[in-house]
DNA sequence: ATGCCGCGTGGGAGCGGTCCCACGGGGTGA
DNA sequence: TCACCCCGTGGGACCGCTCCCACGCGGCAT
């Protein structure tokens, strides 16, 4: 059960598979291309990689045998001799139900995926269990010669970007895991996004508003906390501790950071909640205390989720440009991979009021 | 704009790239193992690779070097000379929005993801999107040398499965074309649970039963659809055509079907909808014309998906076990490419009917 | 005319594994 | 004692590309 002292190959993936059966549809090679065009591999090869040192005339038969034999060239092979996989490996814990039917995931892998694909890259999808696994990743990582990294919801005391740091593979973060992370990341203007949410509310007459956050360890959570405090003061009013409940961001969490406010400060009119999930947790105990939304408290979420059109009543939400992030980390990736160092920045991207009825 | 007439190479992803600046932080090689345990490379790869012909003295010395050195074989040289990459191809439509927000796409992923990494394998996320990309895939998957290739949400008229069998590729599909499916793939027994969803309406003393169902020229829809039938014929009550309303899984389609319902039998008391959208958008249809559900009409969806537990009222909806599907689609693929033809079954798994308070 | 430069060009030498053939040595049977 | 086996073992020959060096050839300056 316990991991072994030493980092012995795990049989499962490498033990002899039965006699692949492997039907051998050969596909045409360089060499045959080069034969068939009466030229030398070497000039086939600049041919493939678009180098201007080939004569018209060679590269008019080269090009005239690739389209006969219906010739692609073998990444597999290329890759070995180049040292480079054009392959980016996108990490997603496992654990996070919550990305995966969030359009969270769905919209920056998108971005990602047209980012990547345009530049001719491929994507690796790896979803990572427990901890053990997680540790082993960077090694593996390294053994798939993968060009880069994304990762997905890293937490503050995530090793994992540290260790790929060391073996120089290009990474780049979505979200960061500390107010000066030394990767490439990319992020949604959380506070910003939070201030909107709470300048609405204060524009719409409320004056005790309260505010649900996540898990004060992760940056986003603080990030939020941040512009609620900020769209209070900006207005000249005083933030009040009793008005701030810790959630998990999830709905029970919600739940009971509404029902603790609601106990603490029976007289607030507005809550903001750090993300959909915990809204949608707050209206049932807002309505089990008797308080109707958005008459009595008006209620605004984060994320701009499913749920967020469904809850009743429709949640006034803010929305994070997903696809652009997915498209900025990929952007960010291929810099980094391009030219060491030049992608290790932070790209913060603006965030959006949806308004619908709940505020 | 149009594909050109020629397959030549697409210059984007062929372009060399500009001095690609490695650094070049190599890993051990099987070579240097070999040396440092004073074998030959045979005697370390046959180690690597657990065959017993190697005796207990080089093995551990073997095993020694490769903990002193922390050697990880590499992936792609291995691919090279085996013709085997341990890699999976997992291709999703970029149009299918549906997909990924919804836990369907999410469910079977994980549940491909442990299936695979279980084995050793690793997958590759393919988002496709136009239809000239698309047709280009095949040809490219091969130049990956994928392993296999799992395919989410196709259509009828899909021709890739088609080309990924001439190209000899092993290949599964979430879902079948049509009734006679000559590929290997994986489905829930959507005519089953359908049948459960209107049993439970017919228990519940409902007489005029109504469904929405999915475009007819997709299997599920028509799966379902058979479904609702087989409980009415069970019940002794004969199939009234007027009841049945085609939707395209949206839910704007629910919305327009369910109108389209209420006009043609204003008497109808229960609405089986072949998913959950289709039901969100049959929701509003139904109080708009001042039914109140469950109280005048009772509604089932299908796929327990987000939106079925955050609507109002929370739906009662059909469960498709994803997670095990994703597991089987892996299970099934691995066979095929172990030995090509043993995979090529359809696999059914069984439904589950979940009550909330729609129904 | 001779030298020199530079442009294509061919092809050897890897990249890091696997596969398999041939070989040495100890045990067995005649 | 000698032939015969069989078990481990070493290492050459690939897998299909890229990289780069060296070479031939035509054109220009001397």
């Amino acid at each position: 059960m316990s991991p072994a002292e030493q980092p012995q190959p795990r049989s499962t993936a490498d033990v002899r598979r039965p006699t692949l059966n492997a039907v051998d549809v050969r596909r045409p090679t360089l060499n045959a291309v080069a034969a068939r065009a009466g030229v030398g591999r070497g000039t086939v090869s600049r041919v493939i990689n678009g180098s201007p040192k080939v004569s018209d005339r060679s590269r008019a038969a080269v090009e005239r045998a690739i389209a006969e034999l219906g010739y692609v060239p073998d990444r597999v092979a290329r890759s070995l001799a180049t040292r480079r996989t054009d392959t980016v490996a996108l990490v997603v814990p496992d654990a996070e139900n919550r990305l995966f039917s969030e359009p969270y995931f769905s919209g920056i892998i998108r971005g990602v995926s047209a980012g990547l694909t345009g530049a001719g890259m491929q994507l690796l999808l790896v979803l990572t269990g427990d901890a053990w696994e997680r540790d082993r990743l960077a090694g593996y990582l390294a053994a798939q010669r993968v060009d880069g990294v994304l990762m997905m919801a890293v937490h503050g005391d995530d090793t994992l970007p540290d260790r790929l740091e060391e073996l120089a593979v290009p990474t780049v973060l979505a979200g960061r895991r500390g107010d000066r992370e030394g990767l490439g990341h990319v992020r949604a203007d959380n506070r910003g996004g939070a201030r909107l949410a709470v300048r609405h509310l204060l524009a719409a007459g409320r004056r005790s508003v309260a505010t649900i956050t996540g898990p004060l360890d992760m940056d986003v959570a603080r990030a939020r906390l941040d512009g609620y405090r900020e769209a209070l003061r900006e207005a000249g009013l005083t933030v009040e501790e009793d008005l701030v409940a810790q959630g998990d961001f999830t709905e029970e969490g919600g739940r009971a950071a509404m029902g603790e406010l609601l106990r603490r400060r029976p007289d607030l009119d507005a809550v903001f909640a750090a993300s959909d999930v915990m809204a949608s947790g707050a209206v049932p105990a807002l309505r089990t205390a008797g308080r109707r939304v958005p008459g009595d408290v008006a209620l605004i979420g984060f994320d701009d989720s499913v749920v967020a059109r469904h809850i009743d009543p429709p949640l006034t939400s803010v929305r994070q440009p997903l696809e652009e992030m997915g498209r900025a980390m990929a952007a960010l990736l291929l810099e980094e991979i391009a030219q060491r160092g030049s992608g290790k920045r932070g790209v913060v991207l603006p965030t959006e009021l949806v308004v619908r009825e709940s505020a």
